[in-house]
DNA sequence: TTCCATGTTCCGCA
DNA sequence: TTGCGGAACATGGA
């Protein structure tokens, strides 16, 4: 579920679903994913409406009447869904919000890795945290790019994942806009040409926007890209040899090796 | 039964 | 200082 485009389409969920509506209450039926005790929470929540749902990264930021901001995080299993009746409640319900209209917005999350916190401002919880400027941002120019990753030792992967360079990318799509790139994961990204990364920087918008275009439903996906032969042994979609697969920094990379180089 | 998984964080080491 | 591997977290699916 829950990289960029993603969490992009439950930010739109939650503007369709719940803003305007009144918090009659807050039960959380899970504490692990608390960042902040469950009464604060609630004194922020109840008896407020939510104004607006911003995103920043893969996190997101559900503003109340009252100033603070409901913060979530969906881990690697997290969801929302918004049902009518309490009978509805979904199976890994870990927070649900009960609306002044009488229905709910249900937090859910199988293994409870997200988080939900209380922010009282975007901008200070994101410097808090020390998270790089959205990967999808229109501030975020070729310039800003070039000065975060031009000095980064890491390899590309690790790079594009690593949340304090840019906030949003996690394993499957900087597979997808390394392989859009042409370029190998292990591949040390200080070492890219200027042509390359200005091409990687292209890439990387480029591809979480059109995901967002497909509503973040890879089943949408166009054959071309990797994301639905991300496969080991698969064939390349652009037709150079098989799919292959390796660890870079402990997690699982597809990529071709024929078309992604050094 | 064992391994793996879309995420983050912490530790020890290079 | 920076980066990496491994472990931990909790749970389900292949």
């Amino acid at each position: 579920m829950p990289e960029l485009p993603d969490v992009e389409i439950l930010r739109r969920y939650i503007e369709n679903t719940s803003i305007g509506q009144k918090i009659t209450s807050a039960c959380i039926e899970n504490t692990r994913l608390l960042r902040t005790p469950a009464s604060n929470l609630q004194a922020a929540m109840e008896g407020k409406s939510f104004a607006e749902c911003t995103r920043h990264g893969k996190l997101l930021f559900v503003k109340t009447e009252g100033g603070s901001y409901l913060v979530l995080h969906f881990g690697m299993t997290g969801n929302l869904k918004y049902i009518d009746r309490t009978e509805e409640k979904p199976t890994y319900t870990r927070m649900l919000i009960k609306f002044g209209n009488g229905h709910f917005l249900a937090y859910t999350s199988i293994r409870m890795l997200g988080l939900i916190d209380l922010a009282e401002s975007v901008d200070e919880y994101v410097q808090k945290h020390h998270l790089g400027p959205d990967a999808i941002a229109k501030e975020l120019d070729f310039d800003r790019f070039k000065e975060i990753f031009g000095r980064s030792r890491s390899n590309a992967k690790s790079a594009l994942m690593d949340q304090k360079k840019l906030a949003g990318i996690g394993n499957i799509y900087s597979d997808e806009i390394l392989f859009q790139a042409e370029i190998h994961p292990t591949a040390k990204i200080d070492e890219l040409s200027d042509e390359k990364l200005r091409n990687l920087f292209r890439k990387t918008k480029q591809v979480l926007k059109e995901a967002i275009d497909y509503d973040a439903d890879s089943r949408e996906f166009p054959e071309s890209w990797l994301i639905p032969h991300r496969t080991k042994g698969e064939d390349c979609p652009k037709g150079n040899g098989k799919i292959d697969r390796i660890k870079v920094s402990g997690r699982t990379a597809y990529f071709c090796p024929a078309c992604q180089r050094f």
